[in-house]
Parts: C-alpha cells; structure tokens; sequence
DNA sequence: ACCTGAACACCGTTCAAGT
DNA sequence: ACCTGAACACCGTTCAAGT
C-alpha cells in the first residue's frame, strides 16, 4: 500500500515488493501463490481500513444521517487512495471484509422500516459509494495533462456542443476559475447521495 | 476490439495486435505513439459504437423516457464489452467521443425545464450510467470462480452476518435459485435509474 | 513511407539448489 | 522453513537498417 499510494498501482510489482522488504522478488512466493493475491491483499487492506473507519462513526440521529456518515467516512479513506477504483474495477474475487460492511448498512435500513427487498435493491442502487467513490466516465485525474490542447479541442467544438458551453458559461459565472476544474467532487459526492437517500426514503414501507 | 471481446483487454498486446494484423509488433510505432493511444482509441471506438446505438433511439414522450431509453440503449452495447468498465476505470484522458452525448443530455434536460445547475449535478449523479453501467464492488464475473469455496465461507460467517443472511433467505423465496446469482443485473440497473430520475424530477424548476 | 531484426529494460513465474 | 540464482516466456519500446 505504501508502494501504490507513492507511485501508484502499476508501481507494485514483485520484484520492487521484494526491494522494499529487503529480499528477492522469488521469495515472495513462498507466501502467495501469484501476484492476483497480493492485489486481493491490497484491496482487503483498503477495505479494512474503510470498515475501521466507518465503525468509528458516532451513531446519528435516523438511518439517513447515519449511513450518510458512513459512506462520507469511507470517502475520506478513499481519497488517501485514489489507485483504488480502477484497482477495484479490475479484481474478479469477491473481497471478503466488505460483507460486514454490508451487513451493517442492511441493518441500519431494516431497522428504519425497509424490506429486505428494498434495502437490497438499495444497496445494488448506491454502486460504489459505500466504498466512498462514484464511477465517472471523466475521472479525477484527467484535467492535468494536456490542458492546452484540450482547451482548444473545446473551443473547437463549442459551436457543435451548445449545451455543454452554455452550462459551462452559466457554471462559471459562480466561480473565479473558468475551466473544467470548478466540478466540486465533494458536493457531487453529497448531492448524489442524498438524491439515493431521498428516493429510498420514498419507497420505505 | 475483436480481440478484447475474444479474450479480453489483457490479450491486446502490440505483439498479438501486430499478429492478427499480419505485421510486426513494430510496425504499429507508426501509427502510435505508445501503447496507452491504442487504449484510448479502443475506449474512442466503444463510445462512438454507443454514441451511435443512442442516436438511434426514437424520440420518446418526455425527458425521462427519453434518457431512460438512450441508457438502455448504452448498456445493451456496454454488455458486449463486459472489458469495458475496468477498461474505462484505467483512463487518465479525457474521451472526446463522449462529449457530444453529454450535449444530448443536457439538451433533453433544458428543454424539460430544467437549470444548467440542476443539469449539471444531475451529469454527476448519474455516473456511469449514460454508459449502460454501475460500477458495483461486487463485479459481475465474481461468483463464477470458486463457488465452494465461496458458499463455505458464507455458511461460516451466516451468524457474523445476520441481516446478509436474512436478506437472501427472503429473496431466495421468490427464485429457484438460492446463491447469489438471483441478482437481476437489469432490473437493479433500471431500479437505480428509476430513482435517480423521479430524484431529479423534484427538482426540476 | 512503411516495415523489420536485434536489442534493451522490465515483467510474472518455475525450479532446482542453497542454508 | 525460508531464501536465492539462473532461466523462461512474455511485455513495451528504441533504433538503426532495410525496401
């Protein structure tokens, strides 16, 4: 984990594991039986520490607040990682450590009211943010690189995309920073949550 | 695209695309800068492949039904290319492809009324949904693998695990099938686009 | 302009051999 | 039990050399 929060996940190969803990990347093997586990291990990592720190949270008031709390609290675990979702994409195993974290979020909507029927649409209907994150198609990262020549592809475009400059336009007037950059990740995460939450509220029996 | 859809994303070298191209490896060098050009062109490809499936969608009454059926439309491309979301996942530049699209949705919400504010949050809240999935932690091709290992494992942690337990003995009723294959993929898919969209028609000004 | 062969640095992994 | 060295098959990529 330190390997991947460092340089990243394409970083964390055998041969530089074996570097770090002062010993040849064959002896590794003798503790995993390839490298898929070792990524398994990272993820259960992640996902241990998420459980830690959503166990923490103190107990709000409703079922609402509380799991807001929660999937806020694995956010902040989230960004210390943010190799994580497309690692997390990639796995083909079932990380083990997360049932418990859902066993906790089924239990917290059962005892507000909700069918298990609803609290398990629910919880295919929340995706990724109980792990703190959401699957966009423009990731975080994406911005930085060739800023100058993206600009210019847009302003090339922008009589073709009327919609997309005019909200851009219209976003901007709220803000000093006229590019991409005014996307507050932090109150998409909660608008959207709160959209879910709303919505389940709504179906609660 | 052949070949990630044959054997999936980690078959596509430049040394087996050079191959099935009945050229060296080398050759590709000039066409392409590096090899992550050929990712984003593949990604590029998908996104015009949906781009087109979502033009093709007949104008439906209303907004809702109108985004409802553009996303179905995505998703019944994107499960062609199950490679796609980790693919996708991977990303660090930006797809033009899907620019215009976004343009599409953000006309079909303006027209119904409503603000560019609104429409802008709502592009966030939908995530990945434009492009016919969710991203779940728990991914689609995970329960095939070790599934005695996996049912053994359940069954030892049934009593940590109550309201999991509960939760699929009360769903079991209502299948023949009693693991966790009973997860309709596409009736979740619609549950949570559903939500998402009585959600936002709330807020419409 | 387009393709190639040889080479480089780096992978994951196997296996027989060391202590 | 734990580690190693050498080797194998495979990567992406560079570059000088071919046509």
């Amino acid at each position: 984990m330190a390997l991947c929060d460092a340089e990243g996940v394409a970083a964390l190969t055998m041969r530089r594991l074996g570097a770090a803990l002062g010993v040849e990347a064959m002896s590794l093997y003798h503790y995993l039986p390839a490298k898929e586990a070792l990524l398994d291990g990272v993820v259960e990592t992640v996902f241990a520490e998420i459980d830690a720190a959503v166990t923490d949270v103190e107990p709000a008031d409703g079922w609402r607040a509380r799991i807001r709390e929660q999937f806020l609290a694995a956010r902040r675990v989230m960004l210390r990682h943010p190799w994580m979702p497309p690692l997390l994409a990639s796995r083909t195993s079932v990380p083990p450590n997360l049932f418990f974290y859902y066993d906790a979020i089924l239990r917290t909507m059962v005892e507000a009211g909700f069918s298990y029927h609803i609290a398990h649409r629910a919880l295919h209907a929340f995706g990724s943010m109980p792990l703190g994150f959401v699957q966009e198609p423009f990731g975080p990262a994406m911005t930085s690189e060739d800023d100058d020549a993206f600009e210019e592809h847009m302003a090339a475009l922008a009589q073709s995309l009327p919609h997309l400059t005019a909200m851009m336009e219209s976003e901007a007037h709220d803000t000093d920073d006229p590019t991409m950059g005014w996307c507050d990740s932090q109150v998409e995460f909660e608008f959207t949550l709160d959209l879910l939450l709303d919505g389940l509220d709504r179906l609660r029996g």
